[in-house]
DNA sequence: GCCGTTTTCGGCCCGACTGTTTTCAGTCG
């Protein structure tokens, strides 16, 4: 068991305890445990090796107790039990915005209700109002949660997909006789939500691949199977679809497979796909093709095959271009790691700078910056750029955008700062003029240099707010204000069609982790499949550039 | 259930919003 799904089951636990009515502090030790385990830099197992799995915070003797059980075991008693007591159905509820375990226990005990398609149809039959403090506006808010949900049980984010279709390619390679398997399809063109986990395998012996995707740990179900082709179900209802090739037959296949179907069906148009059998590489597929090579995240026919055969695509901005991450957070607000072990963590990966950018003040909960402690943090800040070579730690700050645009800190403390990040963390409703000026004044604020995750959108879980995207990217170019890919897989905030927008009205891009994690930096790589498939380069993110010029940009 | 340089028992993050109510419980970040 991976630590990912230990956190899984440890969090469940929590949810059915919770439902249970049992004790919160309880519940919440789980939940700390869950958090504990999933933000671990080791692999448990590792731990469990040395016999310190209760060294790990909020993990004391019952917890390391059932963590070692799911090891040794792959299952964990306590969490069947539970499950048996506690119906699927109401662990689904909690999805639903506005729904708690105490309205999701009342609406089971009163009503008898245990599953999403009841509550739906107790809500449109308006039972829900009948219920003590329950009204009209939570039957509205059940439906449109429950719509919701069905839509976003279709897709997955990348942040999720991307680990599993990886791990279950590497296991598909170890198949014997496999000469390649990787994911394909919506995953490689890097799509924020993907439908399924599409794999392309090359192999000398067919029916092995087939045995070997049975035995996989995670497949739960195959549910067609042909020669050449496996459909089938894995954890978590993910769905997944291997397509098995010969090895001469791998390269053509990858681009027909990378490709979106209508991309595929034009640029293979009138073509015999045998002529490209034996082919070394993409690149020759594409040459063959009279092509100019076009990157996956492009291959979705919306202008890029013009422009692929007249060879002008541009050169797209690269994971390996990124100098530095201009939004992270450490353990001063709500992060897990110290200063000094992300700024290690982002050496480490290659970069030349990072700055620092804990939470401001209004946001108490995840232990934002009073001034003092603002001004200590930029002290230590400076103590540790004496300490570290060749790495230069910037003093930030993701700085509140307050309801009437106004800034968390005066402007006195913000120009102290070398990067300020302006977000929005609050006021989520307010309509659609109030929120765009809102921002439009945050921009305006000359010592504003980033505005983080423009949107608010979390992918399958909240809609943008209301925003005149049009205006506020007026304002932005106009101010030089840079606008942030939030490169986090449940965000990917601003999204392709902004950043295209963004960069064809001369506003720059940063890329960035807004990792509250040094592990999270790595997610860096989504924001830059976003990039790409919104057809950024190198110039157009000033996180590919050195310190100074980035430095220059904000002061001018 | 976890934790402890005040504690092995008695605490554990808290302020604001929402939708329901007429003073507040539940939810959320």
């Amino acid at each position: 068991m991976t630590n990912r799904e230990v956190a899984w089951i440890l969090e469940s636990i929590a949810d059915m305890l919770e439902l249970q009515d049992d004790n919160p502090f309880r519940v919440k030790a789980y939940r700390k445990a869950a958090h504990s385990v999933y933000h671990l830099d080791e692999d448990l197992r590792d731990l469990y090796h040395r016999n310190a799995v209760n060294e790990v915070k909020g993990i004391g003797s019952t917890i390391q107790d059932q963590i070692e059980e799911m090891l040794e075991t792959e299952g964990c008693s306590y969490y069947e039990q539970l499950s048996k007591e506690v119906p699927q159905g109401l662990l689904d509820m909690l999805v639903i915005p506005g729904l708690g375990h105490k309205t999701i226990r009342v609406i089971s005990e009163k009503l008898g209700i245990d599953n999403l398609d009841a509550l739906a149809a107790a809500a449109k039959a308006k039972q829900i109002r009948t219920l003590p403090g329950m009204g009209a506006k939570t039957e509205y808010n059940i439906i449109k949660g429950i719509d919701l949900l069905h839509i976003s049980m279709q897709k997955v984010t990348l942040g999720l997909a991307v680990p599993m279709a990886e791990e279950f390619s590497k296991h598909i390679m170890q198949g014997p006789g496999v000469c390649e398997a990787r994911p394909v399809g919506s995953i490689r063109r890097g799509r924020p939500l993907v439908g399924d986990i599409d794999i392309l395998v090359s192999a000398e012996n067919v029916s092995r691949v087939h045995a070997q995707v049975a035995s996989y740990r995670k497949t739960k179900e195959i549910t067609w199977a042909q020669k050449d082709f496996i459909q089938g179900v894995l954890d978590y209802n993910m769905k997944f679809e291997v397509i098995i090739v010969e090895p001469e037959d791998y390269y053509h296949s990858l681009v027909w497979t990378t490709g979106s179907k209508e991309y595929r069906e034009i640029i293979f148009k009138g073509i015999d796909r045998t002529v490209f059998k034996g082919i070394k590489s993409e690149e020759d597929v594409f040459r063959q093709l009279g092509m100019q090579y076009t990157p996956p995240e492009m291959r979705e026919n919306r202008g890029e095959i013009e422009k692929a055969r007249n060879y002008e695509l541009p050169e797209l901005v690269k994971l390996s271009d990124l100098q530095g991450d201009l939004h992270v957070h450490t353990d001063w607000s709500d992060g897990a790691h110290s200063l000094e072990d992300v700024a290690a963590a982002a050496k480490k990966m290659g970069y030349s700078y990072l700055a620092v950018t804990d939470h401001s003040k209004s946001l108490h909960i995840s232990g934002g910056l009073s001034e003092k402690r603002l001004m200590e943090q930029g002290r230590a800040i400076e103590a540790l750029n004496e300490q570290i070579n060749d790495f230069t730690v910037l003093k930030g700050n993701e700085v509140d955008i307050l309801k009437d645009g106004t800034l968390d800190y005066h402007d006195e403390i913000l120009q102290g700062l070398d990067v300020v990040v302006a977000s929005i963390h609050s006021y989520f409703n307010l309509d659609l003029e109030l929120q765009t000026n809102r921002i439009i004044k945050a921009i305006e604020n000359p010592h504003v240099d980033i505005i983080g995750h423009l949107t608010g959108r979390l992918l399958n879980r909240r809609p943008p707010y209301e925003l005149d995207i049009d205006k506020i990217l007026e304002a932005a170019a106009e101010h030089r204000t840079v606008l942030e890919i939030n490169a986090h897989p449940d965000r990917l905030d601003i999204d392709e069609e902004i950043a295209r927008k963004a960069v064809q009205m001369g506003i720059k891009i940063a890329i960035n982790s807004d990792a509250h994690d040094r592990k999270d930096l790595g997610l860096a790589k989504y924001g830059v499949l976003c990039a790409r498939r919104a057809g950024l380069t190198r110039n157009d993110v000033i996180n590919t550039w050195d310190i100074n010029k980035v430095i220059q940009y904000f002061n001018s």
